[in-house]
DNA sequence: GCGTGGCTTTAAAGCGCTTTAAACACGAGT
DNA sequence: ACTCGTGTTTAAAGCGCTTTAAAGCCACGC
């Protein structure tokens, strides 16, 4: 009936003798059709080799269960979290299209490309956007703003809880026999201030009123730096918090090159758990933002609103999870590390 | 006519006064309208806020104008390509569907979603699919393979001549006044077979009959543990070539910790120029591969077979460049730089 | 024998856009 | 006046699938 083209829902239902109605329902898995249709209907599919093409199915149905997540590929803690998305929404019968953001290519941009592809949802990892235009887009469609400290206003959140985080970490240590801790912060990046008042309010708690918060950022320099900036004071904090991992390799670096034993003199903390902290040569101890469950969190959020008609804003706040590995260790005055 | 919904054609159509037809011409730009109709049609599609339904018209005419690209989030350099891909795709009126491939979604599946979408070719960055598969998916599919030595059979390759890189890479070391160096290789992974010629081949040239290759591989973890095996070795090398610069970094990373200096007791250069290599603290001398360069010759190439016809397999191998960074500088003996 | 209700199946109307062939308008040429 | 040609516009037929309303079929009970 079609040479060479590929079959169609029509050159099935022709071969089995039904119409395609009939198909469109066995091949979605609609009750319907008899056993016997069914059968029939499945295993010519199958002998015709006959694929659905997902446009004219889109089309038709007024769905596309697709779910936009525009992600910087450069940045592997959003990569990764877009990987658990992907996973996350494979498992709720969803597709996600991704849309690399880059330099010429900016958030909106790739934003305006991805509704362009029908997406019913945009997941939106850590966006830069301000609050005004999240709020504008979750107007036009169901938004999730993943790992960033917003106010859900006509979109949901899903977040750690940073602060509490940063609380852990410190727990840790001070229970270790720290008492000199430094956080070296993310200055004005997302998420940098909860971790900053968490650090803040778990030394107050710890009664240590001379832990203090050194100026950084989120990329290994602003930790290299901060490290500098604490070797040239006279007495080393016996530990350091870094805003995140990226920073907290920038630190070790340096107090490597300087001599510092890690953790012997100095123990360091990250932030994240990238794929960074668990190589073997870095061996990091850091609080894990457990990417999957953020994903699956944010797409279940996504999926309620679509297809649970939810449409009052959610905030779901997780626990983060502390991961002692390697570079905190008991100080330098009190144990016998150095 | 067409309450809360999205505008329609039929909408802007119906305000102006002409037909679908028309409007559909003017919007896309094909001659034939006037210029009278031209620009009522515009004003009237812009004051309607009317934006095309990409999947309709995606199932008129045949055409996507999607190129797939499956991609390993978590290889940094991967993901590079991938943003080069999606630049130079749009340079030329094509959109990119990424595919994130993960420990549960292998390539397979995702090539099979990304066509699901329609994508009308497939550019795979550094694929791991056996060539006979490849193959097969070229004969379905326009399929471009990106950063892999392999001959190019239903399909096309660019590449880049990794052989040439590590030469340059020699020659440039050599240049320095090295002459004990030493090429810690990618074992078994795509392109360090490449990369282990072209080291042996220069070393040749120069009558460096001592150099050696050790048996790395495409990690950190590589990278260090080749760099304990040479500081157990009674005299180290002057100059180190990793596989790649993740290797690089744990080369780096073995001969801080062990008080080497870099580059004052040994050179160290890496291959990729990935962004790791730049980072202010690392400032790896590297080779680089030229991402962008390579995704804008293979986005041309499957656009020649899409638009152009062309049918006969193409292989298009880009040279190299060396980075000269801080990893390198002259060798112990002879510099005053140790 | 006929109406009833439960299964199955299907005809047909879209989904929103593209495209082709044909219609139309209008002045030039003969 | 009539044919032609050029430049514009459009009716209508899809693209391949979904979906709805209606038709078919059949056993059952009155």
């Amino acid at each position: 009936m079609n040479p060479g083209r590929r079959p169609r829902l029509e050159d099935v239902a022709e071969d089995v003798g039904v119409s395609t109605a009939s198909v469109s329902l066995v091949l979605r898995g609609v009750a319907g059709p008899s056993a016997e249709t069914r059968k029939r209907v499945l295993a010519a599919a199958t002998r015709l080799g006959y694929r659905p093409d997902r446009t004219a199915s889109l089309l038709a149905r007024r769905r596309t269960h697709l779910l936009g997540v525009p992600v910087v590929l450069r940045d592997a803690f959003r990569a990764e979290l877009a990987e658990e998305v992907q996973v996350a929404a494979d498992e709720r019968g969803y597709s996600v299209a991704l849309g690399a953001v880059t330099p010429v290519h900016d958030e909106d941009r790739v934003v305006e490309t991805l509704l362009d592809l029908r997406c019913e949802a945009l997941l939106l990892l850590s966006p830069e956007l301000r609050p005004g235009a999240l709020a504008e887009l979750g107007g036009r469609v169901p938004v999730v703003v993943v790992g960033r400290h917003v106010e859900p206003a006509g979109f949901d959140v899903v977040r750690v809880a940073d602060d509490e985080g940063v609380g852990q970490a410190v727990d840790h240590l001070v229970g270790l026999g720290h008492r000199d801790l430094v956080h070296v912060d993310g200055a004005g990046a997302p998420m940098a201030a909860d971790r900053r008042s968490g650090f803040l309010a778990a030394t107050r708690r710890h009664g240590l009123d001379s832990a203090r918060v050194l100026r950084g950022g989120y990329d290994e320099a602003a930790g290299a730096a901060a490290a500098r900036a604490l070797l040239d004071e006279p007495v080393l904090p016996t530990a350091v918090l870094a805003a995140n991992d990226r920073s907290a390799i920038g630190l070790l670096d340096v107090f490597l090159r300087g001599g510092v034993r890690v953790p012997g003199d100095v123990s360091v903390v990250g932030y994240d758990d990238s794929g960074l902290a668990g190589l073997a040569h870095v061996d990091l101890t850091t609080v894990s933002q457990e990417a999957a469950a953020q994903a699956a969190r944010a797409v279940e959020a996504a999926v309620e609103r679509l297809d649970g008609g939810r449409s009052e804003p959610r905030e779901v706040v997780l626990p983060p999870r502390l991961v002692v590995r390697g570079t905190t260790g008991p100080p330098r005055q009190a144990g016998r590390g150095g």
